[in-house]
DNA sequence: TGCCAGGCCCTCTTTAGGGCCTT
């Protein structure tokens, strides 16, 4: 089974397609249901951050002064993320960026990739709701870090998502398939316990 | 220059609207 990379963006702000840029990548890799390697970097896009984000992430712009260029920090990621299927929080939030962050370096990443949010909206319907923070309580996984840091969220990400794997691997009594992940993200609400019976 | 998103999902739906999520 490949592994998966579990990945969280910082970005100034909530698209790509408005000249946002990405200021921190956070990633955990697991393996076997173990988180075995980790990625973190801040990067200086050029642009200057504004105080919400600044508040927000509690990166500022001299703490990007220094980091390396964007360009640089996405060559190294893309190697980190080869031969892994990709997982995030809003996978279309941080997909947005990744692909608009690795299309300046001429870069794709091609693989499969999951969607944190839409599984616990389907394996955890009864969490008051979906937010990053409310599944840390919820799912009574470790609070690692500051929220709105790449790799803490990250890590929390991918604790959540391996809670909700051990969730539903003990609801039907045998292991799953990132394929099959990706099919429960797909079905509706209603469908998904019909859905895990017949697995 | 400055403008500022968009996919998912529910419902009093589908000829639509609005809340949830991410920074």
């Amino acid at each position: 089974m490949k592994p998966i990379v579990v990945l969280d963006f910082e970005t100034s702000g909530m698209s790509p397609d408005f000249n946002d840029r990405a200021i921190e990548i956070g990633a955990v890799k697991i393996v076997d249901g173990a988180i075995v390697d980790e990625f973190q970097s801040l990067m200086n896009p050029g642009v200057y951050i504004n105080g919400f984000i600044q508040d927000l992430t509690g990166i500022s712009n001299d703490m990007l002064k220094d980091a390396p260029h964007n360009s640089q920090v996405m060559t190294q990621f893309y190697e980190f993320i080869q031969d892994s299927h990709i997982v995030a929080h809003n996978l279309s939030f941080d997909k947005k960026f990744l692909d608009a962050e690795l299309g300046l370096v001429d870069l794709e990443f091609t693989g499969s990739a999951g969607c944190s949010l839409l599984l616990a909206r389907r394996i955890l319907p009864d969490s008051p709701n979906h937010k990053l923070g409310t599944l840390v309580n919820y799912c009574r996984v470790p609070k690692s870090g500051q929220f709105h840091r790449a790799l803490d969220d990250a890590k929390m990400t991918g604790f959540i998502w391996l809670a909700m794997i051990d969730k539903i691997e003990s609801s039907i009594g045998k292991t799953v398939s990132f394929e099959m992940i990706q099919k429960i993200c797909k079905t509706p609400k209603k469908k998904i316990p019909e859905l895990l019976a017949s697995i």
